[in-house]
DNA sequence: CCCGTTGTCTTGAATGAGTCAAATCAAGAG
DNA sequence: CTCTTGATTTGACTCATTCAAGACAACGGG
């Protein structure tokens, strides 16, 4: 898995440079990340990696269809690997968690609203809204404390 | 309709005021609108309201119900006063033009991801994305410029 | 193995949506 | 009419993201 990298940069036309090898490592490891954490993680790894660096090679990879963009309203931008398999995404509003779900209808799901109102519809964004399981136990013991870590744990 | 919005006001709990009934005005015209546009639009009915007295009318009027907040993805937040039916958006790529869309499995659709991860969801938020007619004309028409005029025009 | 081209990264500044806080103002109860 | 309290104004500020110019490095050709 990790070795592809190199290929699918290439494959994309991308030339292969430090700050994406990277972001790519990082992305790998945390599935939803947004561009802050990436840049403070990469760091970690190549520590003069600037955050527009980041931003940049975030379009490259979002633009070549290696990474994926998510917006999930009233947070910043979150990317992941996980392309081209048509999932949705459960987010937690307390503390921000997501979890990725596979499409419920099959393959090409949502893409057909009961009434178009004469839009040629090429992709159905899902988002479910609800509490992890962490902060439904957090809220039933009456711990009504802002747990708010945003950290990747439900990868399955 | 328009007699009862300061029921509605009242009934939440809320005064009632000159820019809450502007506000509500353009709502009540206007879909989806951004903040920015409701403010230029209440203006022409009450020219001394601030950006910021839009905002909180806004964050007064989703706090109680009354109105809806949607955020598309790359663009600011649009406000609808259409609540409690649990439908949906259909998002133009081109112009930003929005539809709404009923909600095609019946009252609580989406609800129920294939793998819920363990999360309590309440809420499912649908965002179809295509071109709407009109720019899939100016695209058949060779007229490749961007006819970026974000308009409410599909309000049936 | 070195060199030049060209795409990529760094540095620094700017934009735009939205929020926060203090002071003024007015809705509506008495 | 007056007072209380919630709403609005004004102004400054945060945060994510983008833009621009110059320095740098990947990689194909010599």
């Amino acid at each position: 898995m990790e070795t592809t990298w190199t290929e699918q940069l290439r494959t994309a036309g991308l030339r292969v440079t430090r700050p994406r090898l990277s972001v790519l490592g990082v992305l790998a490891e945390h599935p939803h990340v947004d561009a802050d954490t990436i840049a403070t993680a990469a760091r970690t790894v190549h520590p003069s990696i600037s955050p527009q660096a980041v931003y940049g090679v975030l379009k490259a990879l979002v633009g070549s269809g290696i990474a994926r963009r998510i917006e999930p309203a009233g947070g910043p931008a979150l990317y992941e690997l996980r392309v081209g398999d048509n999932h949705h995404h459960l987010v937690c509003r307390e503390c921000g968690l997501i979890a990725d779900v596979d499409c419920v209808v099959g393959q090409a799901p949502c893409l057909q609203p009961s009434d178009a109102a004469g839009f040629a519809v090429d992709e159905a964004e899902v988002v479910f809204w609800g509490l992890c399981a962490g902060c439904q136990v957090a809220r039933r013991t009456h711990v009504h404390g802002t747990n708010s870590a945003i950290e990747e744990g439900v990868t399955a």
